[in-house]
DNA sequence: GCCAACGTTGGC
DNA sequence: GCCAACGTTGGC
C-alpha cells in the first residue's frame, strides 16, 4: 500500500466537503505525472493526507482514503467545466481521477513552517522548492512521523 | 500582488 | 527533437 498527499484549494473544496459528501471524485488533475498517479500507481485501499493550498495556513488537515480504480475525469467533457478540456479525445480520454473517502480531520492543520522544522522530513517533497505537483507521494517513514505529529494537540 | 519554478505548447 | 514563450502553481 502506498500514501500520499493530495493538494486542494479549501477556498474552492475543502475536507469539511469532502466529509459532508463522501466518497467523492478528485477531478480536475490536469497534470500529466498526476495522471499516471493515479492510473498507474494508487491503489484501492491507499490513505492520503489531504494538504490545504493557496490559504493563511497551507498544510497538512486530515486523511482520506483512495477507494476506487481510475475512471475518466467526466469534466474534461463539460463545457460549463473550469476543468473541461476540449484536446481530449472521447474514446481515448486523457484524464482520469480516483474516488476518495473521508477518513479523519485533524484538530490543527500541520502547517508548511511545522513541517520545514522537522529534521526527518527535509526531503519530503511537498518541501522541495518549486515543486508544484497536486498529488505526490509521502513515504511510510513521513507518514508515521506527521500522524504523531498530528495528535500533540495544541 | 509578486514572482520563482516548472510543465506545456507549438514553431521550426 | 529543440527550445522560447507562455501559463499555472502556490508560498510569501
Amino acid at each position: 500500500m502506498n500514501y500520499w498527499l493530495m493538494k486542494s484549494e479549501p477556498d474552492c473544496y475543502s475536507i469539511d466537503d469532502l466529509a459532508a459528501n463522501s466518497p467523492a471524485m478528485w477531478e480536475g488533475c490536469r497534470n500529466y505525472t498526476v495522471r499516471n498517479y493515479f492510473r498507474d500507481t494508487m491503489q484501492v485501499g491507499d490513505l492520503a493526507f489531504f494538504y490545504n493550498s493557496n490559504c493563511d495556513i497551507p498544510g497538512i488537515i486530515g486523511v482520506m482514503e483512495i477507494v476506487s480504480e481510475a475512471y475518466p475525469d467526466p469534466t474534461q467533457f463539460d463545457p460549463s467545466s473550469n476543468y473541461f478540456d476540449e484536446k481530449s479525445p472521447k474514446e481515448n480520454p486523457r484524464w482520469v481521477l480516483r474516488d476518495v473517502s473521508f477518513r479523519e480531520k485533524f484538530l490543527r492543520t500541520i502547517s508548511l513552517a511545522e513541517l520545514r522544522t522537522v529534521p526527518h522530513l527535509a526531503d519530503m517533497h511537498v518541501l522541495r522548492k518549486g515543486q508544484r505537483l497536486s498529488v505526490m507521494p509521502v513515504t511510510p517513514d513521513e507518514w508515521e512521523i506527521i500522524n504523531q505529529m498530528s495528535g500533540i494537540r495544541a
